[in-house]
DNA sequence: TCTGGGGTCCTAGGACCC
DNA sequence: TCTGGGGTCCTAGGACCC
């Protein structure tokens, strides 16, 4: 019988900044998204005050500092680090791992006799506690959504560790668990399964999986399955070849003038070719897309989008610019102000099965070489240490404010912590 | 003044074909 | 009077995730 475990980090972000910063513990922290702009990351103390996940920070602002809240910006360079770092202690206890999402890791329990389940999953708990300083809960089930829900469950429990491989643990668990808390059930959905009377995860258990296909197609059906203890959902221990890749951004200041856009949207251009770069991938058209403030509804309002189509297809920094400009060239009106632009590519393909141009006007072979050194050159030296001239050269107002982030603890060593 | 940034999957419906 | 019957492919939009 196959059976999985789910671990996450509590209040993720939270835990890592208080790694480093042991001030920071028992006090309430939040960590805020780019731009200082949203609650992204709470601990239980800020939870305690009210603070919702995804609450705008001036909002919330004067409440923390009434409460004494520390509210920081985010380092993902610092939560990135720690991940890995976790992640490589997982394999140590699994031989076959899914890296989930930042903080949320599933591992293959299959081969751990069911009686020996618990001690497990408290010593990899206890494992990475020790050893990273990140606390975290364990799930364990018999189908993903089961280790999902078990996760989400053991974080009311005083060691955070539940295993729900026993049906009748599992069902007491269930009778009680909110059916907006089981993993793919969203808003929408709460409230179409509320309508016929399902508040809680047993009920969608018992529900015939044809009538939840008539309600949430498909994802439903398999939904009602996993709660039955039957796996719909493999584990993904080989990453998928990505599909898509987006760089998108809310500016600091609002932009007003053309040439602000033109340099935002090409630094954009810069960073996805980075990320294209690295993943071994190239794309055959980008869409730009730049839109005013929608909770400025006193304003005038624009919300545009347009999709430029590359010769062929290509990964190459100067030419996803060039395209990116033709764009921006397009959408541009004066008279906004724009809150947000980005560049978004999908159908993207291995630079080796593309498709070559009739005409091939481009030497691909060149640009890739120049773009090695570059990728180099910022690797060794840091992020844009070498970057094109159409980014502009000043770091500009729209640029994306970190007013409150913490050092890079472990990736720069300017900003390692020093014991005096 | 101030409201994130990514991703994935699924389906309906239109375009097009014979 | 009566105006076919399938297929496939593509896209936009919705829903979900963290």
């Amino acid at each position: 019988m196959t059976a999985f475990a789910l671990i996450d980090g509590n209040s993720f972000y939270c835990s890592c900044e208080r790694v480093f910063d042991p001030k920071l513990e028992s006090r309430p922290v939040i960590v805020l998204s780019n731009n200082d702009g949203c609650a992204v990351a709470r601990t239980n103390e800020a939870k305690a005050l009210g603070i919702r996940m995804g609450a705008p920070y001036f909002k919330i602002r004067s409440l923390c500092e009434r409460e004494g809240v520390v509210a920081l910006s985010s380092n993902y360079a610092l939560y990135g680090d720690m991940s890995r770092r976790m992640n490589e202690i997982y394999e140590t206890f699994s031989p076959r791992t899914e890296v989930y999402s930042i903080d949320e890791t599933f591992l293959d329990v299959t081969d751990v006799p069911p009686g020996d389940r618990m001690p497990w999953a408290k010593d990899l708990s206890a494992t990475i506690r020790r050893w990273t300083g990140i606390p975290t809960c364990v799930g364990i089930g018999p189908t993903k959504t089961l280790a999902k829900l078990a996760n989400k469950a053991a974080k009311k429990l005083s060691d955070g560790v539940l295993d729900l491989t026993d049906p009748d643990e599992r069902a007491r668990v269930m009778a009680n668990f909110p059916i907006g808390d089981v993993w793919g059930v969203g808003p929408a959905n709460q409230i179409k399964l509320g309508s016929i009377g399902i508040a809680f995860a047993d009920q969608m258990r018992d529900l015939d999986p044809r009538r939840a296909r008539e309600l949430m197609t498909v994802v439903g059906e398999r939904i009602v399955y996993e709660l039955n203890g039957q796996p719909c959902l493999p584990l993904e221990d080989v990453p998928a070849v990505r599909k898509g890749c987006a760089v998108t951004r809310s500016f600091g200041e609002r932009v007003t003038t053309k040439l602000a856009m033109e340099q935002a949207v090409a630094g954009y251009a810069t960073r996805l070719g980075e990320k294209l770069r690295r993943h071994g991938l190239a794309t055959d058209h980008v869409t730009v897309f730049m839109h005013t403030s929608r909770f400025a509804d006193n304003e005038p309002q624009r919300n545009v989008s347009m999709t430029v189509d590359l010769p062929e297809a290509t990964n190459d920094t100067l030419q996803l610019i060039k395209a990116s400009r033709r764009a921006v060239d397009q959408l541009w009106r004066s008279g906004y102000r724009y809150s947000k632009a980005g560049i978004i590519t999908d159908d993207l393909v291995r630079p080796a099965d593309r498709q070559r141009a009739l005409f091939d006007t481009l030497d691909q072979d060149k640009a890739s070489k120049i773009m090695q050194a570059l990728d180099e050159a910022n690797r060794r030296w840091g992020r844009a240490t070498v970057f094109p001239a159409a980014m502009g050269v000043t770091r500009t107002a729209f640029s994306t404010k970190f007013e409150r982030r913490s050092p890079r603890y472990t990736t720069r060593w300017e900003e390692l912590p020093q014991c005096r």
